[in-house]
DNA sequence: GCGTTGCGAAACTTTGACGTATCGAAATTG
DNA sequence: CAATTTCGATACGTCAAAGTTTCGCAACGC
């Protein structure tokens, strides 16, 4: 074995000689594969042809790389590098309502729209994608509120006795539902309204 | 025309003559189709060979009614009279805590998860059945919440100025929320948690 | 340049559901 | 009993998509 041989073996890790894979059209069949999980498209309508035509590819080109449509799309979504949602400054207050509005925000960016619409159609069915899926998208974003809430309990900002699983879950559950159900008056302020009224509470005080 | 003809025509709506069509299996071709939504099944992956089959009927039998699937489905959630969540009593907070504890108890009858099944799922698509589901299941329960949060503001039990829209998204997304992405440890004081820190709040006193 | 491999396009086979038709049996009216 | 209609079962033609194969061309190593 020369050494070239062994520089060559470690650096490429085998090339198998031949015609490299395009690493253009591979990109194109992920891109595909999100555009049409964004536009509302379910897995299950989701077809491997759509996903050549949109892509310019042909089939086999797909079928070289992932063995089924479930493989495929969990290599897309793990492109979705999880943008650790804005980091946020000074006040919980402010905190959350920058979380929220990037929340807000994301319904309309059709790249991350995908991730609501995969989390909100098919997450029962294929259990094997939801692992990695909460893992890459789902979790970030909790974190990310749930830190901010635990910080607010640190600082005295907020009552000692705060659940912040709870408190997670309405701030996240309330954009959720108007997302979902909401009359598409979601204005600007929808963020600051829900997140005032949770910290201030209902009751009179 | 005999007196027994005007009769008959008035009873039975002019029977046409011939074997009946049968009650019990328009109830058996409605459960079945029930049934495979409550086990996760989306519209799309539903089938009438599936629901015939299930049934225990023939093609036939579901064709003669219905012309297609989209027309079963409405029917058969027709069926699923909202019941008007049971109606509550004296203090906000229990009004509210048994509202939440319905929904929670609802997620496990598997004649009620269809709701869930299909209004986070299938909603976007079938736009024509959305319309009837949105009234016949999720009004109901939008309004029992939006009522409880109402009634609290008129007998100064809440504050004046609380927003009972986003009151409602709250409330109704945070049991959604967990619903959904809970740990499986949906604990029966839930409803009691989620309920108690909306209305006092997050902040110091 | 030559062998090898990937490329996009298209043809092909298979699969699964649709919606229709047909069958003998059953239920009902007259 | 005869006519009519529904019953469940099954077979049928259609169609859309899956997945495989083939083809002519392009890109790479040697």
């Amino acid at each position: 074995m020369t050494m070239q041989e062994m520089a060559q073996g470690a650096a490429a890790a085998a090339r198998p000689a031949g015609r490299p894979r395009s690493e253009k059209a591979e990109k194109a069949i992920v891109e595909a594969t999100l555009d049409l999980i964004a536009e509302g498209m379910g897995l299950a309508e989701l077809s491997i042809e759509a996903i050549a035509s949109r892509a310019g590819v042909g089939k086999t080109t797909i079928y070289r790389r992932w063995s089924n449509k479930e493989d495929l799309v969990v290599d897309a979504l793990a492109t979705l590098k999880a943008p650790p949602p804005p980091v946020a400054g000074v006040s919980v207050r402010d905190d959350l309502v920058t979380l929220l509005s990037a929340m807000q925000d994301e319904k309309h960016q059709s790249r991350t729209r995908c991730i609501i619409n995969i989390a909100m159609s098919d997450a029962d069915r294929y259990p094997r994608l939801m692992e990695r899926f909460v893992k890459i998208a789902i979790e970030p974003r909790r974190k990310a509120v749930r830190d901010a809430v635990q910080r607010g309990v640190d600082s005295g900002e907020l009552r000692p006795d705060v659940d912040v699983d709870v408190a997670l879950a309405t701030l996240s559950g309330a954009m959720l539902w108007y997302t979902k159900w909401g009359n598409d008056d979601l204005t600007d302020d929808l963020p600051t309204r829900i997140v005032d009224q949770i910290l201030s509470g209902l009751t009179t005080r």
